[in-house]
DNA sequence: TTGAAAGCGCTAACAC
DNA sequence: GTGTTAGCGCTTTCAA
């Protein structure tokens, strides 16, 4: 092992005063290039970018982050599934915030996790970010943090105090008001509702939006029942709503639970669309080529991603600025093969 | 606003001096408290923690990372997809990193981004990561980036040069033996393959497995139609492989192409699994509650990310050590109701 | 337009 | 067991 010519890190990285040193400037000169500081003459520019091309200079963004007090990374929380809606999340997020100049960082929160959101936002804060997004909130009481970075909720109303928390959502509510909407001006006299676990606010949301739908058409609500996302869920809401006489539509609030719950159907000798109308959630990739094709609504998780970090870097950029409302973004919903008019209507007895 | 006592960061943040004024000790000491280390008196400890709890202390990270020169955390370059496979791979991967006591940033490529995985690699070494996993990696040929901290590759060989590669994986390979030998086994002559786009590993392993197979057992391998993993694109194979005579079995290299494969299936008028059996790979949720419900084979996703965490941890924390293999995991088909044996055999006419 | 000096909050090395 | 000293590689402040 060779001697170490400096205590710590690597010995072969050049630091700045190494690029000062070549391109003859000073340290500080260096810095302000690479900050793309006003005030620097396009010739010492070009001749410290080139010592810093042969040296393979780059920024150092601890020592940056300790004397700056910005770490230009953004803290995500999320939850830790594959499941389609969450990941989609996360891609949508990613992109924004790199589109953004920052960076990211991520700790998962598992289900029953004692420590659960709060103690992921400790983490995060450890870390230095200077913002942090709390992706498919769930509720978890009241959780005492208290936070010095702006928060962007997705989708959820702030849990806890935080200097600036913000919320932006993919409509949820709308998009349930849509598809059970949908189902009634097919001619359905109501809309049965397999919700998801109502611990988050996305579930809460699509089971408003729901009621909201029926409440304003003057229809009964029938009971809930609540699955926990997974197709086994959606499967066993299946077999209990197929034992019910005279349910023809259903709104599931979420393409898997509503694929096993198609699945329960089938296999009781019902037929989607023909005895039951099914609408699902999410228009997850394959909801387009399961039997028959789902009629879903889609989320908007790239918009509401990109809308909510607007928000967010405002946020932590101009922290006086008043924050513009987060806009509503687009109602979708796609209309495939597993609704249809009640039978009763179809073909009037 | 307030005027700063110093002159960056947050100057409500408690340092390690203050802790150490209040607890009547040196800072050094209250370094060593928060770092475990040895020689540290109870008494003396207990007193630390007080008043690091009443002034609300946490350590600063930036300072330990550029005091250090390690910050304890992964950089991961994924793929910017919302995918099951992918998905699931990070979920594991977050769970390793977490409980190995390091923290995670991410960032994902996109396809056809010029910069592609190498730019992702630099833009982790700039954040100062002490390791790097490649996850579900794509050939994008002779990537000219070197590395001096140790690369995880997920399945597959080594793409660039790092001061330690290391490979781990979900077994694609043997996997995708199983599930050809699984057809092969029923009775069926060959087995046709939708294959993933062979820019990645993964799909270039499965294509191997499926090959091996059918030349262990002398079969004449069929061409290869190539998918994009999209459902869409095992839409597009299946109406291929409905114009062909003679077809009786498919291995099809992802569960979501899977899904829009038997979806043409259907619609051209074959019925699985009677006329074509069809194996998938993945086990995603979904594929139990399909029609018919889908054989596919399991990925270890969690297995190979702890087991490939743990092998980059050690060539982090132990330079000098010899690494051992990657323990390959468990092999698991998961048998449903798409296959079957070839209607020749199963009624002989 | 550029530079010098100070210091961000921690760990490393070594003394006691 | 504990403390002292000297940085880590930047940004900030202020002077030139």
């Amino acid at each position: 092992m060779s001697s170490l010519e400096r205590h710590a890190g690597n010995s072969a990285a050049p630091r700045g005063a190494d690029v000062a040193r070549l391109a003859g400037v000073s340290q500080k000169t260096v810095s302000r290039v690479f900050n793309d500081e006003q005030y620097v003459s396009e010739e010492v520019r070009r001749r410290v970018l080139d010592a810093a091309g042969k040296l393979g200079y780059r920024l150092n963004n601890a020592a940056r982050a300790l004397a700056s007090g910005r770490s230009r990374t953004i803290g995500v929380v999320t939850i830790g599934t594959a499941g389609y809606g969450p990941a989609s999340l996360l891609v949508g997020i990613e992109r924004a915030v790199r589109d953004a100049g920052y960076t990211l960082r991520i700790v998962s929160t598992v289900e029953g996790d004692p420590a659960g959101i709060a103690g992921a936002v400790h983490s995060l804060l450890d870390q230095g970010v200077d913002g942090i997004v709390i992706s498919e909130p769930v509720d978890e009481g009241q959780a005492r943090v208290r936070v010095d970075v702006p928060v962007l909720f997705l989708g959820a109303p702030p849990a806890f105090p935080a200097t600036r928390t913000l919320t932006a959502g993919v409509g949820s509510r709308q998009l349930a008001y849509a598809a059970t909407e949908h189902l009634l001006d097919l001619g359905h006299a109501t809309v049965h509702h397999v919700a998801g676990p109502q611990r988050w606010y996305a579930a809460r949301d699509r089971l408003d939006g729901w009621r909201a739908a029926l409440n304003a058409h003057s229809r009964l609500a029938p009971p809930v029942i609540e699955g926990d996302w997974s197709a086994a869920s959606g499967y066993a809401a299946g077999r209990q709503i197929a034992r019910i006489e005279g349910v023809t539509a259903v709104f599931v609030a979420g393409d898997e639970m509503a694929i096993g719950f198609i699945r329960a159907l089938t296999e009781a000798g019902l037929r989607v669309p023909d005895d039951i109308s099914v609408v699902g959630f999410d228009d997850m990739p394959v909801a387009a080529y399961v039997s028959p094709p789902l009629t879903t609504v889609r989320q908007p998780f790239d918009a509401a991603a990109r809308e909510g970090l607007q928000l967010l870097m405002l946020a932590i950029e101009k922290p006086g600025v008043d924050l513009p409302p987060a806009v509503d973004p687009p109602i979708e919903i796609v209309v495939r093969e597993s609704t249809a008019p009640p039978r009763a209507l179809s073909r009037p007895s």
